[in-house]
DNA sequence: CATGAATGAGTATTCATTCAT
DNA sequence: GATGAATGAATACTCATTCAT
């Protein structure tokens, strides 16, 4: 689990639990550093010295812990993909049929990008929006790895849904994908709905829509995720 | 008409009608180099060589048609817009009720960025996918503004769509929009399905979960747009 | 005494009187834009679409008329010693002694930089400011010479002055026109002196100092120049 | 006091002595270079990479010492004037009457120009050649404000000079600062004349010329200065 | 004569990266 | 671990100049 479960990991390990537990803050501080200026300027406009400046180091010294630009924005990526992934399977976690486990989940997700903590939506954002495209190309299949990991998850739980016959379930997934993703580029913190709600309210007529005609109408006020 | 109704048109007009047709033709040339390459590389990424090179010219003859890359992608952006309105318009000026006007303007809409016409996928691709954040500073208003006359379009068809009470009709816009423009991240064009029937496949199903009760649920075959 | 006196000539001889006309004041037009946007800018700072813009031409059509930026300058320059030295050739016509002629030719040197004329103040500045320094190696000599032309008539002047035994000519001459072509750098029309008084005090005080114990006293109201 | 009490100054400080003193000669040196290459060619005509070579330095690394080329014109202009000012400055303190004074200090402005050390000179022709016209616009104030405060010394001293009624004191001042600057124009080291023996020549005939009639008559041989 | 268009060599500046200390 | 300094390749942009029409 810590930061560094992403392949672009630091150049050396440390030797002492010491050094480790300083090593290890220091790295965490620079990765949500880098993350939050990701996230504001994307990456190609973002400069290491930019990064640097948020931590308080120069930016000779960020190439002591990652090789490379690129290799920080895929170990920012790596940690959004753990972040929202587990707020994910937290979600599905819980007891309730697979709609309830999908709102949840699609709140979940959305909370990453806008909620409370900001370094969590850093990461999630950055995992969002930044596209294999804006990567240097030796990382982009990494990348879609990653990426791939979180789909999964989607999939399985899109494929467990009591669907009318002829629902394209791929094509369910990416719209309520295409559709969270595309919240923050809108949203507004002090707006009149959570992002939970925002959730709900975009996985629920799709519920309505396309759930297979046997399965019960869900009462909106039941799921109090 | 034609290729610059936009803001951000070219240094000066030409004096005769030969000269104007040859002008006009390197303009638009240039113009949709430009779309297809920042389309496959984005803006930061993109170096007016690139463009220079995928129209022949030099780097520095771009400068004689456009005073500045972002001025040329505000261009390309506008023309965009233009394309995409259009294509909007066309889809919601035949005959129909408010839910096929919409079924029929998302199809339109991601006809455009997937279609056949090569030029178009590359003008409305620009539009839908570079953020404001892309842009120079100078030109974001004037991309706001481009935008919002797009969306105004998208608000005044989903005001006229007949919901149940209580549905958010901003955020069922802002949905829509989303998954829509989420489509070409993933789509195929070898796939079992074309644009417009993934357009369909993303609006039908909210069309079902949000119509108002005393509406006639739509047959699915009815309208062969 | 055309205005093309010097040696930067356009490139061809115009074939009838008509044409010559119009050419010619084509030609004047140039020059005059020229010398006043060199005045306003310096050289290096000044491009040939500045000029173009100033006489309604391109910067394509100049080079009909000189062959290059450095030929242009160094017309403007030949203008500007032909019309100081003809205010100086006139100022020194004048009947009175040499240190009257001094104070005329002085006066006459500096109106032509801050006279009401803003085409000789234009002409006449290009001429005082610019130094070889700023042009193209291949036109320094013919600067030099024509700058020589000048200093010709300063020289001739100062040596038919009565002075003082030991006195540097040489140096005279410098200081004075060091101190006049200075002027420009301050000089205010609104300000309480005019250019004729600014140049007779600048001189006064050096014929007082200077002048050969037999000659008489200038007495300051004598010379209404 | 040293080389960077401009306004100018360097992006950072150091931190230790071993780095200061290597930081402060490359700064130095890069100042040095490029004052002297502005003094050769001029601030539009030189090339950051000219500077960069006569430093032995690339272009880019100039960047790290100085944001840009109008800045690094700026430190150079500062330090023209700091070492002129100083020089005018050793010369006002030394005993003597104020025409005394005008006479040493013009001298020893004319020698900050042409005297033996080629680096005095590269600054204070930098100083006195460099015109707020050839100067990026925004650091045309802070250029202003640095001429003012050399002009100030040069006021205050000619404040104190016993002159003849109605004399302009302004215009005194102008005449020999004109006369000193454009001294290097025309000035030979090989030639009969010191810096010194000139700024006398030109000073003293205004002496001659203008102190009040009740003054001593100055003899030429008390002032070794 | 004039121009629209293009060129290409240059210009300042940026920035990821390196490295000795 | 960290940094100051340097690098060099790349980048947007400029501009004198050319030339077909």
């Amino acid at each position: 689990m810590g930061v560094h479960t992403a392949t672009a990991t630091p150049r050396r390990s440390v030797h002492n639990a010491g050094a480790r537990a300083r090593s290890h803050n220091r790295h965490a501080q620079l990765l949500e550093a880098a993350a939050a200026v990701f996230r504001e300027r994307g990456f190609a406009l973002t400069t290491m010295r930019d990064i640097a400046a948020a931590t308080g180091m120069t930016a000779g010294s960020i190439y002591y812990h990652y090789p490379s630009k690129g290799d920080l924005l895929l170990a920012v990526y790596a940690e959004g993909v753990r972040r929202v992934g587990e707020a994910f399977d937290r979600a599905v976690a819980r007891p309730g049929d697979a709609w309830q486990k999908l709102h949840r989940a699609s709140a979940g997700h959305l909370q990453m990008m806008l909620g409370a903590d900001p370094r969590d939506a850093d990461f999630a954002s950055v995992f969002v929006q930044v596209q294999p495209h804006d990567f240097p190309p030796e990382h982009q299949d990494e990348l879609v790895a990653l990426r791939n990991d979180y789909e999964a998850r989607f999939r399985r739980l899109v494929a467990a849904l009591p669907l009318r016959r002829g629902v394209d379930r791929r094509l369910l997934r990416l719209q309520i994908i295409g559709a969270l993703n595309h919240v923050p580029l809108w949203y507004r913190p002090d707006g009149p709905r959570s992002p939970a709600a925002i959730a709900r309210a975009i996985t629920l007529p799709l519920q309505r829509g396309l759930e297979s005609p046997g399965a019960a109408r869900p009462s909106p006020g039941t799921d109090p995720s």
